[in-house]
DNA sequence: ATTACTGTAACAGAATTTATTACAGATTAG
DNA sequence: CTAATCTGTAATAAATTCTGTTACAGTAAT
């Protein structure tokens, strides 16, 4: 006997960290402008405190710039053309692609091998992600907006 | 003031499902034998019913048989050079690569466009992802084992 | 001074993922 | 035909991860 499980898939894969950061800088980079935190959030519809944790680590990657105090806010740091897709990627995102290892027995022959094995194919995936993100700029991608 | 977050990222974008399915073909492509899930389970180092729910979604795409009763276990339906990474990645992951969504403001130029946008690049980001994949079969996963 | 911001901590709540237990049904061996 | 051993899956508990909220100190402009 073989039935379905009701739903195919029990696990995901998912946040929402890249579409918010990318969301962020297609404002940043349509408006030219300083925009307030308050202000991404709205267009976002998220708490105000969920972009700057954001906005946070993008400054950290050297990707924005945020001035503090009255009139503060958020701009690019540097031209839309010379953000690459896979820069964005690699600030939100520390994890691979492929997902998590297991902490199998080390009595078996295959259990003691196969970290090491995932761990180099784990490397190749997260490498041809990061490759295709690197071919498109924040620039490419805001010019689908109208 | 910008101080860094303790731990840069917040969130993960982690399973253990594709390392779990990886492992459970790995031996059964060594074996060639019929293997019972508590014996897969020995050696994942994780609950048998955990990897028989992993069995039952391989079993559903085509990639395992399984036999009930007595004696009964698990073995690949067909032959390790014709079981492609891509196959077994989608078998166990329905999500996007870059994640989840928003739901952004509509009233929002940027916001009521950029779903549209995004999913176009998830999905390109997918593909990346997939084509990688499809270029190593099991069997070549399995030769890195002594 | 007042106002309007950022930066970040602290924590609460929701969602997702993993683990466990249990048991009906299947199959084989004796 | 009975016992033993296995799958399939439900139900649910536990753990982990992700998201949301509140609060407030510090910064800067006016």
């Amino acid at each position: 006997m073989l039935l379905l499980y009701c739903n195919k898939n029990m696990y995901s894969m998912n946040n929402i960290q890249f579409a918010t950061a990318l969301h962020i800088l297609t404002m940043l980079a349509i408006t030219k402008d300083n925009l307030s935190s308050s202000y991404i959030a709205g267009s976002i519809n998220i708490n105000p405190a969920m972009v700057r944790k954001s906005l946070s680590i993008l400054s950290v990657y050297g990707l924005i710039d945020t001035k503090e105090g009255k009139g503060g806010g958020a701009s690019l740091a540097k031209p839309a053309d010379k953000i690459l897709l896979s820069d964005i990627y690699g600030a939100v995102n520390d994890a691979n692609v492929l997902g998590k290892l297991n902490s199998p027995n080390p009595e078996c022959n295959t259990g003691k091998q196969i970290n090491r094995h995932l761990l180099e194919l784990f490397d190749q995936a997260d490498h041809a992600l990061i490759t295709k993100l690197g071919t498109i700029t924040l620039a490419d991608f805001c010019q689908k907006f109208k």
